[in-house]
Parts: structure tokens; sequence; C-alpha cells
DNA sequence: TTGAAAGCGCTAACAA
DNA sequence: TTGTTAGCGCTTTCAA
């Protein structure tokens, strides 16, 4: 299984190896007939270049490292795809892995990352906390944030506007006739989460609405939890038209609440949530939500992040994107 | 962001550079004192072995190669991420591509993870003919193939009892009380499919079942192709009380269909799925189908290709994992 | 127990 | 246009 190495061929073609090395690295100086000709023994003996030396005197593997909190959610699967596409259409690879929600993880993973030397990190946080245990490594090595916003800390992230999102949902609801919107799933220890509801409160509080929260004390948002909070929520006089779920798992969780005491999505209640990953537009599902454009979020932080280790630049980017109202049929005029 | 190699902890120690390499790798000729005291100067120096030249001495690189046809699929998402977590606990990390089902790239993809001299690939195709255009490679890198049964060819794979499988689910179905059981979405150039139906028609025949069929004419399974068949489908008389769907997105296409036209499942139409992605466990979904223990799948793989990377074996493992029924409730009795 | 030196496969500066 | 050589950061053999 021993590869052919860049001597054999030179040895096969009869030349010294560093003109099998010019023929195959593109380099101007050397004649079209011995670059025919050696690419073409290459052919023959399969020779493959070992990408690992190269990148140890390039001082550049041309490897991205994608630490995401889980694959296996459906948001992360899709971020994860585009950015295999993006970048390797920029011609570079992504070393994968998950932190599984754990900070720990995380950190060690940034050590892993920089030991395989790869070019630059693309880092989904856990949580608001992870910014503070990763950040002796920022200097170390370039790194842009996905999906969670920073605020104004002076490193590069893209994200969506979350706060205009739930402004736009709550909006849209409005004028479907909703006066009474409760705001479901708010987390802690989330920036992301953090804006969502401020953007709703500050809807409501423009358009003269009750603001009403059903907190969510649990870790993260998921299917689970969301149902957990439903349960409890609906044992209690309900004084709402509509929900506003923070994330599409919760609006599902909540979907699956309902369904059990029998009632009605959108007939008696409204459902909107937030995020448009692959199961909300499942039939019989059919939620509408804000969507994430999560293509262009996967490939605007590619670029940024290419952008980032070429220019060798020391700024930093804060790329916010526009989501978008995607209508389905969980909602409905009052 | 120039990394401190181990010729600075050196020189900060007082030692020569091999002591260092001494005290990094475990090795035993070296004094509990010296190697402490190295131990504790890298901490502070913030030095982190540097993979890639180490990977090029060792002629290891502890990254194995993971070709999907798409992470943005819910099966192969969760398959990834037990591959990363089995993979990283035996000291690995994955480098993942996904093919879009496109064998060229696959072939590419092959050469691009020999350039990067990754330990081993694992390999989901996107059909039968994958194999023997990535036939060449595999003499040169260890490969395990994954989900897809080769049948009798001499290479080693983990896939499930797709037969067994499809046994299972139509002796489940004839148990409640189904006589005439529909087929659909059997594809051609894909040998799991092939079994699966195979499967079927054998437990039709002991049962004595009339055979039913419904055929993909597309070139994957998809929600979107599901649907449209079964639209087709449902403009003809029902001959049949339930249907067995090949897969969990056909089955879902059939879902939303029946929805279409007012057909209720499982009342109307009894409707059982393949693969267990987690889409149908989600609420108002709820599908019965056969479940493909991906989590098993992915770290009896993981660990195939890492023994075989360890040992340099030179034979082949065939391992098949049996496949459960897990009922929801897409299916009730005639 | 430690140091010196070779070598992994490649690129690039310098010489011819 | 081509060849020679140094060196990327590490492990490991051989010598001290």
């Amino acid at each position: 299984m021993k590869n052919v190495t860049i001597k054999d061929v030179a040895r096969a073609a009869g030349v010294s190896y560093s003109t099998v090395s010019r023929a195959l690295t593109g380099s101007p100086e050397i004649s079209e007939d011995t670059r025919a000709r050696i690419l073409q023994i290459c052919k023959e003996m399969n020779y493959t270049t070992n990408t690992v030396a190269r990148a140890m005197v390039m001082k550049s593997t041309k490897l991205l490292g994608v630490i995401l909190t889980s694959v296996n959610n459906p948001f992360m699967s899709e971020l994860a795809y585009h950015i295999d596409r993006q970048a390797r259409s920029r011609g570079y690879n992504i070393i994968l892995c998950n932190s599984s929600r754990d900070v720990e993880q995380e950190r060690d993973l940034f050590e892993l990352m920089i030991g395989r030397q790869v070019d630059g990190i693309l880092f989904f946080p856990s949580g608001a906390e992870s910014y503070e245990l990763v950040k002796p490594y920022l200097s170390r090595i370039p790194t842009i944030f996905i999906g969670e916003n920073l605020r104004e800390a002076p490193e590069s992230y893209v994200s969506v506007d979350n706060y205009r999102g739930a402004q736009i949902g709550v909006e849209y609801l409005y004028r479907l006739g909703h006066r009474s919107i409760l705001y479901f799933g708010r987390r802690r220890g989330s920036t992301t989460h953090q804006l969502r509801a401020e953007g709703y409160a500050a809807a409501c509080e423009r358009l003269g609405l009750r603001q009403q929260y059903c907190i969510n004390t649990f870790s993260a948002s998921s299917i689970k939890y969301g149902y957990q909070l439903a349960k409890q929520l609906f044992s209690q006089e309900r004084r709402y038209t509509a929900i506003f779920a923070a994330t599409d798992t919760n609006a599902l969780g909540v979907m699956q609440a309902a369904e059990e005491i029998g009632l009605r999505i959108p007939k008696d209640l409204s459902l909107l949530g937030f995020d448009n990953i692959r199961d909300s537009g499942l039939p019989r599902i059919e939620l509408t939500t804000i969507e994430q454009p999560k293509k262009m979020l996967a490939s605007v932080a590619v670029d940024t992040l290419i952008d980032k280790i070429q220019d060798e630049q020391t700024g930093y980017s804060h790329r916010i994107l526009t989501p978008a109202l995607i209508e389905r049929s969980s909602c409905a005029p009052v």
C-alpha cells in the first residue's frame, strides 16, 4: 500500500525530483514538453501528491476545522452540507467535530484543530459562555463564529438578524389579527435567544401588545423540552391566540402537546417558529416560520474565513443576514 | 500566529529537542524529573504538537475520510454524528465530504483522501455502480463500505439485513390482518432496494400474498419523488390495505399525497416505512417503520476500519446488523 | 539518560 | 530550463 512519491516519478522520468515538483505545481520555469511528459508518467504510475508533505512546507493544510454542537441536528446538518460544498469549491476540505454542547470539549477541539494545523476554524458555539473559554485561542488561529451573535465582541461572526426576525414574526401575526401573542421557549445563556426575545419585546411595544413569556428552563432547545414546557403551559388558562416559538424544535414540541389535548393548530391556536429546519416543511407539520438562510450563512462564513486566512487580516467583521418569513399552514387569522 | 515548536521548548528547557520529543511521546527512556519539567514548560509556552509533522514521520495521520452522499439527509447526518464520536474516542478525526450522489465526485474524493493520507475511508456509496468506479483505489487505502450491501464482493462492508427487515415488515402487517400489501418505491441501481424488495417478495410468497409494486423511476428516494409517485398511484383504483414503503422518505411522500386527497392514515390505509429517520418520530407523523440501527452501524464501521488499519489485514468482513420494528401509529388492524 | 543526526515527501531559493 | 540543496517539525536510531 505504499504510495508512489515524487522521487519514484523522477527516477522513471530520468529527471531530478524538483523538476517533477515544478511540473506538478504549475511552475512557469519548465518546458511544456517535459511537463507533459512528466504529467503523463504521473498518471501511469498513479501518482497522487502527498498533501501532508506539501502542507508541511507550504505551511497551509487547506483544511478548515468545523466545530458544531451536533450534525445530528437538522439545522446544523444543512449548514455542514453547504459548508463542505463551499469550502471544496474554494479548494479546502473540512474536519468536522461535534462538541455535543460541552464547553470543555469545545476547548479541547480548538486545541486539536490547532495541532492539526487547520488553516482556520468555523465555530458554532454552544452558548454565550463558549466565547470566554476559547478566547485564548483566537489569536492563534483565524476563527469565524457562526450562528451565534457575539454582540460587540471584537471577533468575526456571521449570523442572522435575530432581532429583526422576531419583529417580522410579531408583525406577521399582528397582520393576521392576533393581539395576544405568547413568546415561547426563551432561554438564558444564548445571545441568539436574547436577541429574538428583544425583537419580540420591541415589536410588542411598538404595536401596543402585552408581552407574555414562557421561559425555557432547560439548557437547550429541543422537541422534548418544548413538549414538556408546553404541557405545563396548556394546563393553565390560555390568554393568547398565537404562540411564537423561539425555535422550530420548540414549536414542534408545542405541536405535539397541542395534539395530545386536542388543541387544533391553526384553528384554535396559531403557531409560528424560527429557523426553518427541514422538519418544518414536512407534510402534516407545515410549520410557518422565520427562516435562517442556511446556505447563505454557510457560504458567507466560509468566504469570510478564507478571506481572513489569505489576507491575514487583523480586523474583524460582523455579517448579519436578514431572515425571511416562510408561510405554511400553522398560522391563521383570528 | 506562528506556533511554538519543539525546538522553542528545547531551548527554553536547555535540553536537546529529541529529549522534548521523548517527554511528549511518553517514551520510557527519560527520567521522570526532566519529563515533568519539560511538560510544565510546554504548558507555559502553549505548545501544541504539530500533528502534520508527526503524521509525516509516523506515516499515519489519524484521520479517517468519510464520504457520504449528503449529510443534509437525516439518515446520514445521524450516521455522521456517531462516526465522529466513535472515531474520536479511538483517537481519530474525520474529514467529511459529500458526493451529492455523483459517481465522478466519488472517484475524485477517493483521490483526494488518498492525497491527504487519511488512514482509511468510510464510504457510503450512492449506488451499486459506485463500486466499480472506486475499485482501483481499494488496494491503495483501507476502505469500509457502509449502508450499501455489496453482496458477494470481496470487500468489507457493514450494513443492515435489508432482506430480513422487509420480511419483518410484511409479517407485521400480516399479523395486523393485511392480506394485500403494496411495496412502494422500489428502485433500480441500489442493492439495498433490491434486497428489500426480495425480502418482501419472499415473505409474500411464504404467506400466500399477492405481490404488488409501485416502482420508483427516479434516481433517488426523497419525499418529493415519493409524493409524485403516490399522486399517480392514488389516481388509480386501490387494491391494497397497506403500503410498505422502501424508505421513510418515500413513506413521507405517500403521507403527503394521502393528506391531499383526504385519505386517512392509518384509518383508510396503513403505511409502513424503512430506515427510521428522525423525521418519522416527529409529532403528527408518527410513522411505524423498520429501524436501521444507525449508532451501531457507525460504531461497527469505525471499529472495523480501525482494526483493518492497525492490523493491516488483507481479508475482508461482511457485518450485517439486524433491523427492528418501531411501532408508532401509521399502521392499524384491517 | 541524553544528544546528534537522518529522514518522512515536498517546495523553493540558488546555482549551473 | 534543469539540478542541487536546505528546510518544514517531528520521531527514532545510534552514539556518547
